[in-house]
RNA sequence: GGGCGAUUAGCUCAGUUGGUUAGAGCGCUUGCUUGACAUGCAAGAGGUCGGCGGUUCAACUCCGUCAUCGCCCA
């Protein structure tokens, strides 16, 4: 046998291996009726994005998920691909421009396009290839771009179909304002934060009236817009003010007080500005009352021409200070507080939002929420975790119509054209002449929502489509539920009335050991490449898979990912050594029968089956991380620990027979654990799997994946090995309190009952070799040698003679420490069993085995006390 | 203001339908060049399961309430 590097180099095979699944297509999704479909659709990330930690996190998942289900056999296909990302990538080519010093208004709409596009080659690929180096199994061939032609005209046959039904409409309303990319933008684009800003107090003084109001606003600028002055109709203090006029400073516009139940007499000083064009409560007021409606902003949120001159062209920042400046000139300042509030934010932009009255299209949300309620309630779809639903609920009971047009040039074009009066929707232009195009383009979730159809060039009816969907499991982030996640469902239903996936799992969020998220702004995010350098990929996938829980969040840290390196790293060892101990190659034969088995390997095969079991189930319901820890805890703690070390005695042994079912048995619960291992660390495994595979076995990414053997699960022989384990493990303890030399063999005296005794007589050589013994005594009478120190082990006991080297005093406490021990739990259970209602009332069988405990204990407790007196 | 989630060992987390002597990894202590692995081996210490109340023979587990932290929506 080839004899492999003392330490795993992860950099030297994972490109081999990549380049290998992919030219032998092992990737590749077909139609086949002969086999049940597994289809994933990748949350398209965005064209202009790099790979961060929460891509290595949610792409391992979907890995995991299609590379099981392709051992399992079903025809599985992960289908990739990017998104357009109109406002980022918009404000990226922007930036480009202007680092060869231009504008966008300097370039016609096309011109503008043709270096989207030349961007879009050049950097739109970075982030796929950083997919594969992450060893994504994706059918490459049908990767997808949100802005295909196939993508696309799925795009706007979608927007024509819901225009004709009247789900899309075109109208006038106060939109949220991103003024950095001059756009209208959705409600779920805008971000809540609390700022900490000011209230300024601002006197103005009543028309033929001694008197003055005082308003409180956060937003002292946009009083230059301001076309009432509102109160509570309730409010005692100003009741008779209604009707009158005020004179707005700085302006000279009279404006009248009005009366509205909407004004909070709480707030502030009970009298509010109403600026009806820039606030959306304003807005409502304005309407109500017939108030004139003044834009004071540009599109950039600079002043425009409505206001007095010398705020004309100023940003909102720079009018707030001149504004109040010149307030307070005039004595209109009457007071400024401290005053923390939320204020929206655009999304991208990271600037604060306008509210701007503007003309946009909409969709109308009701009738397509409720279907898509009705299959997340109904568990056609199911979330993990389930507690989303009720996120995912609320948001669609209370859903708003969606603002979809945007005023940027990357995207979907509107397929609307105007010609004087005519409106024309259609997918192609249409016939004749003088028509003009709509501007706007489509939010990219308007487009994206379309994903799991829409990748299939939908509407065309093609055989993939059919095969394909619906998917079985999408695998995204919980931020992206509304955006993406709910109106997927509504894209579904609506345009192919059957849902888009079965299952969807909802990823941690990473953040950083201080708990703050991972961001671009913050730069706490660690290169996923750095760390696949530092420790390999398999060590990056595995680890970041351990330490993400179901539904909580992640505190990431690089040195977390030490646990899966070192993990490879034992795998690739506890491999190395078994293909040393070889000599005649493979063991041409496999395990048939487990009834001619010696304990050891009837045991390790029993557990390796129910670690299957438990991985199989872990993995059902989603819980990645604990199905890691079932392969993790298995093949270090019964593989590696006990079952290897046991191996080794078998390997050395002139025993042929036990050399070659030891030999027979490590193989087969190696390739097991390569198997259940693949799907997270596919590098290594297949690796290792290369030089241990079967002969004729194909690559492991397309071997079966591990079958449950019912007639291997062996309880009894898990409890005799576990009695076998307790005693070494004694044995070792004393070793070790005693600081007895591991080279100084020892002698051990055990008196044990006919059926243990005849278990560990028969584990004799095992007991010896891990317990690093010279002699074993068993006997029903054995007698404690003198100077012994003792333990009591499943009601039998142990003596390990250690002239010379005991430490009484030490010895004395150890088991005195044990005896408190056993009193506290001995006066729980005379307790428990002394209570007249718990005998009555519980079932027996619960009644019998604590009073099981209750004699096994006292058992104990009477040997310890006799060791304890003879101990001198 | 409404909703969701979390609170178990120093840290990060398990604990499935109530019955276990409450577990794991990391960290810590002690001892190890045991012929796969020091990215390792063996052993050990460490928790009144956030507080209070309730249901029950029995509560880390179910119910109520309070507290703290985090997220979402308004």
């Amino acid at each position: 046998m080839p004899e492999l590097e003392k330490v795993y180099q992860p950099q030297s095979i994972e490109d081999r291996w990549y380049a290998e699944w992919l030219e032998k297509g092992y990737f590749s999704g077909h139609p086949n009726p002969e086999k049940i479909p597994y289809t994933i659709v990748i949350p398209p990330p965005n064209v202009t994005g790099m790979l961060t930690m929460g891509h290595v996190l949610n792409n391992t998942i979907q890995d995991i998920l299609i590379r099981k289900a392709r051992m399992e056999g079903k025809e599985a296909c992960w289908i990739p691909g990017t998104d357009h990302a109109s406002i980022a990538t918009e404000a990226k080519v922007v930036k480009m421009l202007a680092d060869r010093g231009l504008t966008k208004d300097q370039l016609s709409r096309e011109e503008f396009l043709n270096h989207a596009w030349e961007w879009k080659a050049k950097y739109g690929g970075i982030i796929i290839n950083q997919l594969k180096k992450l060893g994504c199994s994706c059918d490459w061939d049908r990767e997808r771009f949100t802005m295909d032609e196939g993508y696309s005209r799925a795009v706007l046959e979608a927007f024509v179909r819901l225009y004709r039904k009247g789900l899309i409409y075109r109208g006038h309303r106060l939109v949220n304002w991103c003024p950095v990319s001059k756009s209208a933008i959705s409600d779920e684009e805008v971000i809540h934060r609390e700022v900490v800003g000011h209230l300024w107090y601002l006197r103005y003084d009543v028309l033929d009236s001694e008197e003055s109001v005082v308003v409180a606003t956060t937003r002292p600028e946009t009083m230059l817009g301001d076309t009432a002055i509102a109160i509570n109709p309730n409010d005692d203090r100003f009741r008779h003010l209604i009707g009158k006029t005020v004179e707005l400073p700085l302006v000279g516009r009279k404006i009248p007080i009005i009366a509205d139940d909407f004004v909070d007499p709480e707030f502030g000083t009970g009298c509010v500005k109403v600026t009806p064009a820039h606030d959306p409560n304003d807005f409502s007021m304005g309407e109500t009352h017939q108030l004139e409606f003044v834009q004071i902003l540009n599109e950039d949120a600079t002043l425009n021409d409505n206001v007095p001159e010398p705020y004309r062209g100023l940003t909102r920042e720079a009018a707030r200070e001149q504004v109040v400046k010149d307030l307070d000139a005039l004595g209109r300042i009457v007071k400024i507080e401290d005053y923390t509030h939320k204020v929206g934010f655009s999304e991208r932009g990271q600037v604060p939002i306008e509210y701007y009255f503007t003309e946009q299209w909409f969709m109308k949300m009701d009738t397509l929420a409720a279907p898509a309620l009705e299959a997340v309630n109904s568990g056609k779809i199911r979330f993990h975790p389930e507690h989303w639903v009720k996120t995912f609920n609320h948001w669609m009971e209370n859903i708003r119509d969606w603002c979809i047009s945007r005023q940027l040039w990357w995207g979907h074009r509107i397929p609307v054209w105007y010609r004087g009066e005519e409106i024309y929707c259609g997918v192609e232009p249409p016939e004749g002449e003088g028509w003009v195009q709509d501007p706007d383009v489509l939010d990219t979730w308007a487009s994206s929502w379309l994903w799991p159809i829409g990748v299939h060039n939908w509407p065309d009816d093609s055989k993939d489509l059919t095969y394909f969907y619906p998917t079985d499991a999408l695998v995204t982030g919980p931020d992206i539920i509304f955006f993406w996640v709910a109106r997927m469902i509504m894209a579904g239903l609506e345009f192919r009335n059957d849902i888009p996936f079965k299952d969807v799992y909802f990823t941690s969020i990473l953040r950083d050991a201080q708990g703050r998220k991972f961001s671009k702004s913050l730069g706490n995010s660690p290169n996923p490449f750095d760390l696949f350098e530092q420790y390999g990929t398999d060590a990056v996938r595995f680890g970041i898979m351990l330490m993400a829980p179901q539904g909580l969040d992640v505190l990431f840290t690089n040195s977390r990912l030490e646990v899966g390196r070192n993990f490879m790293n034992k795998l690739w060892n506890a491999s190395r050594f078994v293909l040393m101990n070889l000599p005649d190659g493979l063991p041409t034969d496999s395990v048939r029968s487990v009834d001619s088995l010696d304990l050891p390997e009837r045991w390790i095969l029993s557990r390796y089956q129910q670690a299957i079991v438990k991985l199989n189930r872990q993995l059902d319901r989603f819980y990645f991380n604990e199905a890691a820890k079932v392969i993790y805890e298995f093949t270090w703690n019964d593989f590696c620990d006990w079952y290897v070390e046991i191996a080794k005695t078998r390997f050395q042994s002139p025993d042929e027979n036990s050399a070659r079912s030891a030999r027979v048995v490590a193989v087969h619960v190696l390739r097991g654990i390569l198997a259940m291992l693949h799907p997270y660390a596919p590098f290594i495994t297949e690796e290792l799997w290369s030089s241990i595979r079967p002969e004729n076995a194909q690559d492991l990414i397309v071997s079966p994946w591990p079958k449950v053997n019912p007639d291997w699960i062996d309880t009894s022989a898990e409890q005799e090995m576990t009695l076998v384990q307790d005693v070494i493990t004694a044995v070792r303890t004393i070793r070790g309190q005693m600081n007895i030399p591991p080279a100084r063999k020892a002698d051990l005296v055990l008196r044990a009952e006919k059926t243990a005794a005849s278990i560990l007589h028969r584990q004799e050589a095992v007991i010896k070799s891990l317990g690093s013994l010279d002699t074993i005594t068993i006997d029903p009478h054995a007698l404690r040698p003198p100077q012994s120190a003792t333990a009591v082990i499943q009601g039998l006991e142990l003596f390990l003679p250690l002239e010379g080297l005991i430490d009484i005093d030490l010895e004395r406490k150890r088991l005195q420490k044990r005896q408190h021990e056993l009193n506290g739990h001995l006066a729980g259970l005379q307790k428990k069993l002394g209570n007249e209602k718990f005998l009555e009332r519980a079932p027996r069988e619960v009644v019998i085995r604590e009073k099981q405990k209750l004699a096994d204990m006292t058992e104990e407790m009477n040997k310890l006390t006799a060791n304890l007196e003879l101990l001198e």
